[in-house]
DNA sequence: TATATCTCCTGCGGGC
DNA sequence: TGCCCGCAGGAGATAT
């Protein structure tokens, strides 16, 4: 289950291994991987074969691809200034419940497991291939326009994720304008914090570590808590996911793997997730588990009362 | 306008 | 062994 620090271990192996390659050629091979995209799946392949990866960005979880014109180095031909922020074309990639990421060289041999389930391959110039596989078909790619950022002229965004505010690792993210914000919320806390248009990147999985963290129940009302508190909620959201990224992510299983096909390490320390019955590491009273829109979360019954 | 609920999807595990 | 059902959950669509 990809969550900002599991996304963002995908975009810098991205970054390391495709940035300045060129797409060669692009198959789409299920539609509901491309479902998002406005138009056939044509029109995606088109504005993808033959332009360049610039750079490999994030925002929350959703991972985009700048694409630009251009040759790529083994050309041999100068390359467009990288570092500006090129109006044009991004491939925008969510990976939704088990979408990965893959990079390979193209002799590599497709497993039968990947083959399975490999929704979008794309040969890269230098010889590599990036195939996206996903079991669930949550996830998928598409291309759009980038667009000025609404807080930032000068920083550009696609335009389909234009609404989605910036996470906790952003180094514009300000806190202290989203605190007044939840305060405004007539909502379980637990359920601001997974509204990616608040503040991004946040999961079922870190959603409930960081109110673990801080004290707080999920269902206690955003506008009951103090400033203070929903500030303990955030900075307790940005530290977890800190040290998960440290980590490489949390894997439970296959699903969530970096570009390599590696997992994460970081569900050994999680505190309450997944921890059903077992002992609070704080106080000790049995982790429990309660239905919460229309999924699972693990509180503390001590540490985290739920309130009036 | 704000908030809540439904829906999509597939593989796994448990119960019978 | 095979079938059925619940569960996992991100985010857009729809309902209230």
């Amino acid at each position: 289950m990809p969550e900002l620090p599991e996304v963002e271990v995908v975009r810098s192996g991205l970054e390391r291994l495709v940035t300045g390659a060129r797409f060669e050629r692009v198959e789409v091979l299920h539609d509901r991987a491309a479902r998002r995209h406005e138009g056939p799946r044509s029109d995606l392949i088109g504005r993808l074969e033959g332009h360049r990866i610039a750079r490999v960005r994030r925002r929350g979880k959703y991972l985009w691809l700048d694409v630009a014109d251009g040759m790529d180095e083994a050309d041999g031909v100068e390359q467009p200034d990288c570092t500006s922020h090129p109006a044009g074309d991004a491939l925008v990639v969510h990976l939704g419940m088990s979408g990965q990421m893959l990079v390979d060289t193209v002799d590599r041999r497709d497993d039968a497991a990947d083959d399975r389930h490999l929704r979008i391959r794309a040969e890269l110039s230098g010889g590599r291939v990036l195939r996206f596989v996903d079991q669930r078909t949550f996830g998928g790619w598409l291309v759009a326009p980038l667009d000025p950022a609404a807080d930032d002229p000068t920083d550009t965004v696609p335009r389909p994720i234009a609404h989605i505010a910036r996470d906790p690792l952003d180094p514009l993210y300000d806190v202290e304008a989203i605190v007044p914000r939840i305060r405004r919320r007539h909502s379980d806390i637990k359920r601001v914090l997974l509204d990616q248009t608040v503040v991004s990147g946040i999961g079922n999985i870190y959603a409930d570590e960081a109110l673990w963290r801080a004290g707080v129940h999920g269902e206690r009302a955003a506008d009951g808590l103090s400033g203070k508190r929903i500030r303990s909620v955030l900075d307790a959201a940005r530290e977890v996911m800190t040290e998960a990224l440290a980590r490489g992510g949390t894997s439970f299983d296959s699903l969530y793997v970096n570009v390599n096909g590696e997992s994460g390490y970081f569900e050994r320390e999680l505190a309450v997730y997944g921890r059903e019955n077992l002992a609070c590491r704080r106080c000790g009273a049995p982790i429990r588990r309660e239905r919460f829109m229309n999924r699972s979360s693990y509180s503390c019954p001590r540490c985290q009362r739920p309130g009036r």
